[in-house]
Order: structure tokens, then C-alpha cells, then sequence
DNA sequence: GCTTGCGGCTGACGTAACGTCAGCCAATAC
DNA sequence: GTATTGGCTGACGTTACGTCAGCCGCAAGC
């Protein structure tokens, strides 16, 4: 019977010297063999075999489902019907990252005069693009759309005007805190109300209960934001992301 | 000023105390100082860093990308063009990969349903009916039955001569590929269209442009295939494919 | 007989970004 | 005094090999 030596193999298939100890090594393919000097031989049967798994390996399977599928432990349409699955989710993964890639770079190379500075009040130009990526990433592409064209259907002095109207809310809150209110009591409610209809012309669209309360959470959670807050009052934005909830709870 | 320390950054930021230990063990981020026992202290700076690492990394960057931005040793805008440009390549090289699998999928329904040992050898009759099954269960009753359906609507002669037809094709290729036919000449097309309307009238559904282009390259790549090619002509595999791809091109 | 070269061999480390122990330490709570 | 909390530092495992380093057997040339 014909056998061949590494080498042989290697011209014959392309695979590297180093691929067919690894196959050897991990189990995937034994060689028929040993020559002289302890030297690999492969007969028919492990070219074949070899052929089967560089063909399941170019269609991106993995080595030990592969090895499964060869031994006969796994059936090989199961097996290519779930990666083709696997497939199309990774796929949609990348579209996504793509479509968040892109317009972060747009962002970033000011193409987009969507927000002005002020809009976010004390954050930079770079900040500002990691908050919108952020912002399509939680809210998709079509919520962050809207609120740009919303933006730009804007007045200058209406737009200048947005930091201070978000000032007037922080202080508002501050002192109902301080007079002791509970985010959920109604002077406070009645502040949140102005702010979610300010929220809703900003973004051009009502926020939903899910997306006003995500709102509050990011409040909290980006320190960026949670500091310009703290500037106003300790904790102030914890406060407003309580009074968020109930108002979203009550009413959306 | 304010510090933090590894479990409230947890809390903050929903990244593991494992992740930000191996940030600071790579250098990526670095605590503000340490306390008692060792303890890491992480302060606004480091929680604003981290918040840009974060982001950088949703969009798929390296963490030794996103170090060498940070730094200031890699523009910015420029990385993530390049990022861009990378996401859209492995994206199509999915997309081929999947299409070349799904072809497969049918290519190996095909095997069990329609073509018996006569064409394929490999498969034993067990094996074939827990294929079945298995397709059955998988992509439901239609698809299998429409397959088989297309095969029972043929005569018995029909059914004996798929062998021969192939072969016809095949030799009828070969021939012209001496002659020097190039795969994209309208006599080789004309054999391709041929073969083009055998295996729609074989799948009973027409092939889509991308799973016939998979079909060549299954031919090309699978074993059992090209040995069946290389023994009407070496190479013969690749100079269908070449054909299938010209045909599903101009026509599909 | 000795060296050189070829072809191959067996470890062993490195890769990306952490997860998952194992073993230890310090401060606090009971 | 001990259990708990919260953290610490290694170190290994993950995927599919690439890339040395060091060694061995066999042949040809000197």
C-alpha cells in the first residue's frame, strides 16, 4: 500500500509540517505510521480523511466538531445547519458594530453639526461622540436619528437655550429634595413631567417607559453625567433617575 | 477627592473585578493608588478612562488599539476607519461562508433524498434514513417531500439515467475545455444552462445565485466530488466552477 | 572517520481577553 | 476566637496553530 511522508503530504494539500503534527497530536488525524526514526507516514485513508477536514474547516467549523463529525458522534447536517445559524447571528453582529463604527466616525469628524457643545453642558467634542455612539447602541440608530433631526428643526436661540433649561430642572430638584420630597411626590412628578416633555423634544419622539427609565439609569451610571449632577447636589442624579421610574411607571 | 474602590467600580460600571485587574496587569488602566492591604483605589479620572475604554471596546476594538489611542499614539478617526474597513471585510468573508454552507446543507440533503450510491458513495442506508429524519424534523416535511416529490415525478429510466447525465456533462466539458473553450464561451455556458436545469429539476426548486455558486465550489472542494471530476479530466472540477460562477453572473 | 545538510522529531512558548480556581491576607462582625 | 467580606496574587485553560530550540538518523562529500 502507497503511504506518504510528511512532506509528501504537506505538497500535496498545502497544510503546514506543524498542522499535521497539531491534527496528529490533538487526535484529528493519526497517521497510518511510524517510518524509520519514529517518521509519520499517512496511507489513502487519512488523505481522504484530511481532504474531509480541510473542507469542514474552509466552511468554519471548529476542529473538535469537526473531529466529532468525522468519528460519527455528530450528525454533519445538525452540525453545518447550527453553524449556518451561528453564521447569520454573527453576521447581524457585525452589521450593528459596522452601522455604531460609522457613525461614531462621522461623530467624530464634526460632519454631523448635530449637538452643539452646550448640549451636554461641560463635555467635549470627544466625549460628545462616545455619548452618541453610546445613545445608538442603547436606543438604535432610528431613536438617535430623530433626535438630530428634531435638533436641527430647532431655533439657534432654542438650542442655546437647552443647557439652561436642564440647569433650571437639576436646581428645581435640588431644593424639592431639600424641602425633603420623595422622587414619587407630586411636586416633584410635576418637574419630571416637564423634563420628560423636554426629553420628548429633544429625542422627536416620546421615550418610551423602557427608554425613560434607561435614561435615569445612564444618569446615574455614566460618571460623566453623574458628575454634572453632583455639582448641583450629592447625589442629585439618583434622585431624579427614582423620580424618572415612578413617572414612567405612572404614566407610560 | 472622591475614590472608588474594585467592587464599587463593579457596581458602577458592570465590567468583572477580574477584567479590571487585567486592565491594570496590561497597563490599560491603572488604579489611582492603593489602599490598606494592597487595595486597589480608582478615581474620576480612572472611571472616565475606563468609560472610554468600555465604548471603544462595544465597538470592537483591541485593548492594545484602544491603549494606543488613549495615549495618544494612534489617531483616533483613523483607527476606527481602518476598524470600519476590517468589519466590512469579515462580514462578506461571512457572508461567502455562509452561502457556501448552506449550499452544502442542500448539497448533502441531496445526497440522502435524491441521488443514491450511484452517485455518491459514502453513505450507507442506515445512515441515510437517520439523515432523513433528521431533515424532517429540521426543515420540516415540504422541503424533504417537494425533493422527493421531484425525484418520484421522474421514471424509473429518469431516475437510473441521472448518472449518465452528469457524466454526459462532464465529457461533454472536458471536450471543450481541449478545445480550448474558456469557462464563460457560450458552448461551455450552453452545457452549464444544461446542467443548470438538471439540478433545479434535482432539488426541485431553482438555485439561487449563491447556492450554485457554492455548488461549484463544493465540487471543487469536497474529496468525493473532485476525485469524481479528475477521473473524466484533472482539474475538470475547477473549470465547471468557473463555468457555474460565469453562468450564476450573467443569469441569476 | 568526520562534517555537513536534509528531513523530521519532540517539547515549549506565544497569541486575546479574560474565566476560573487556589491559596493567602486584612479588617470587620459575631 | 472565628466566620465573613472583600480583596489580593499567581497560574492554568481557552483556539489553532507559528515559531523557535535542540536533538536524531541517514546520506553524501572530504
Amino acid at each position: 500500500m502507497q503511504t506518504w511522508s510528511t512532506a509528501e503530504v504537506v505538497k500535496l494539500t498545502g497544510v503546514t509540517a506543524r498542522t499535521l503534527r497539531h491534527y496528529d497530536a490533538i487526535g484529528l488525524l493519526t497517521p497510518a505510521g511510524h517510518g524509520h526514526g519514529g517518521l509519520r507516514r499517512y496511507g489513502r485513508a487519512e488523505l481522504l480523511r484530511l481532504q474531509q477536514i480541510l473542507l469542514l474547516k474552509r466552511l468554519g467549523l471548529r476542529l473538535d466538531v469537526i473531529a466529532e463529525i468525522l468519528d460519527g458522534a455528530l450528525d454533519e447536517i445538525a452540525a453545518l445547519e447550527r453553524h449556518a445559524i451561528q453564521l447569520a447571528e454573527e453576521r447581524e453582529r457585525l452589521d450593528h458594530l459596522a452601522a455604531t463604527v460609522e457613525a461614531t466616525i462621522r461623530q467624530l469628524e464634526g460632519k454631523q453639526t448635530m449637538t452643539p457643545e452646550t448640549w451636554f453642558d461641560g463635555l467635549d467634542a470627544d466625549t460628545q461622540a462616545r455619548h452618541e455612539a453610546e445613545a445608538r447602541s442603547r436606543w438604535g440608530d432610528a431613536v438617535v436619528d430623530a433626535g438630530e433631526r428634531a435638533i436641527r428643526a430647532m431655533s439657534a436661540e432654542e438650542r442655546s437655550a437647552i443647557p439652561a433649561t436642564f440647569e433650571d430642572f437639576h436646581r428645581r430638584l435640588a431644593a424639592l429634595r431639600d424641602a425633603g420630597a420623595e422622587p414619587a411626590d407630586a411636586g416633584v412628578q410635576e418637574v419630571v413631567e416637564h423634563h420628560y416633555r423636554f426629553i420628548e423634544k429633544l429625542w422627536g419622539t416620546a421615550p418610551t417607559a423602557e427608554a425613560y427609565k434607561g435614561l435615569g439609569a445612564l444618569y446615574t451610571d455614566d460618571p460623566a453625567f453623574n458628575a454634572t449632577f453632583d455639582e448641583v447636589q450629592q447625589d442629585l442624579a439618583a434622585y431624579l433617575r427614582e423620580g424618572m421610574n415612578a413617572y414612567a411607571d405612572a404614566n407610560l
